[in-house]
DNA sequence: AGCGTCACCCGGACGC
DNA sequence: TGCGTCCGGGTGACGC
């Protein structure tokens, strides 16, 4: 996990960093315990590493561990004091070395939870599909042991960790897999793919330090890299075909309408 | 089990 | 120019 730092300058590693203090600007950041206890706990408590989880970015502290979710407009950076104060930054960690951690969210819809057993949240989440564990042959019996759309599939969190909406879509055109496509009904050779595909496009977005979509700059370039995702009426970057975009589970959705066939074997 | 719907939030795009 | 309205992103609650 790598904390942007804004500005110049190199910002201190944040494990070892001893938290002085908590600013709440949005009490609903805070999922629990209240915003009273999170602050009261978290003084003097010290960050002894930097972790990710599925989409959580999980800090274990001392004692207790904090998980934040980032949602789409979150953004965590580290800034000095005396750096002008970010106006999304609703969540604000103020450091004992005279840095900040800022929890930047224009949307508000992130979350942060103080847990003495973070499992408690992360028990529910699926398998990381980067390690070596998820193998083509996992994928493969987990897709044949439901039968729902792959899309919405691939976007649950409880049967693989840390996919979204615009991986999704860049997985599924990378392995010419139609989105409403039944996941049981998909062949060895696409289930192969896929495995690849998936891989791949998380790689390539943590690569580019994710995407920045709208104008929520996050620090990432993927956005630069789509193939299908957000690109309707745009050519197919293997066929030239005009991207389609659909809604596949309440989610809008880009597909190649040749490349990935909805019965195509 | 899995789907649809709604709520959450707000800057930007669009229409008038 | 200044309004009003709609959209989308990830998740959880709820109903079927």
């Amino acid at each position: 996990m790598r904390i942007l730092r804004e500005g110049m300058g190199e910002a201190p590693p944040l494990p070892g960093q001893s938290i002085e203090a908590v600013r709440i600007g949005w009490d609903r950041h805070i999922v629990r315990p209240s915003v009273r206890t999170f602050k009261r706990k978290l003084r003097e408590r010290t960050i002894a590493d930097v972790r990710r989880r599925g989409k959580f970015v999980v800090l274990p502290l001392d004692r207790g561990t904090l998980l934040i979710h980032l949602m789409m407009s979150g953004d965590l950076r580290m800034a000095e004091s005396s750096e002008p104060p970010d106006p999304y930054a609703h969540t604000v960690f103020r450091l004992r070395s005279g840095w900040e951690l800022r929890f930047s969210d224009s949307r508000k819809f992130g979350r942060v939870f103080l847990l003495d057993d973070p499992e408690e949240v992360l028990a529910g989440i699926g398998p990381e599909p980067l390690e070596a564990d998820f193998t083509t042959e996992f994928l493969a019996d987990l897709l044949k042991r439901r039968r729902r759309a792959i899309k919405p599939l691939l976007l649950d969190q409880r049967v693989i960790a840390g996919i979204g909406n615009i991986y999704a879509d860049e997985a599924l055109h990378r392995a010419k897999v139609h989105p409403r496509m039944r996941s049981d009904q998909l062949n060895p050779e696409q289930v192969e793919a896929l495995w690849g595909a998936i891989r791949f496009s998380l790689s390539e977005g943590i690569k580019h330090n994710g995407a920045s979509i709208d104008w929520v700059y996050r620090g990432g370039d993927f956005q630069n890299h789509f193939r299908v995702h957000r690109r309707a009426g745009e050519p197919c970057p293997i066929c030239g075909t005009a991207i389609e975009r659909t809604v596949v589970a309440q989610r809008g959705t880009y597909y190649c309408p040749i490349c990935q066939l909805e019965d195509g074997e």
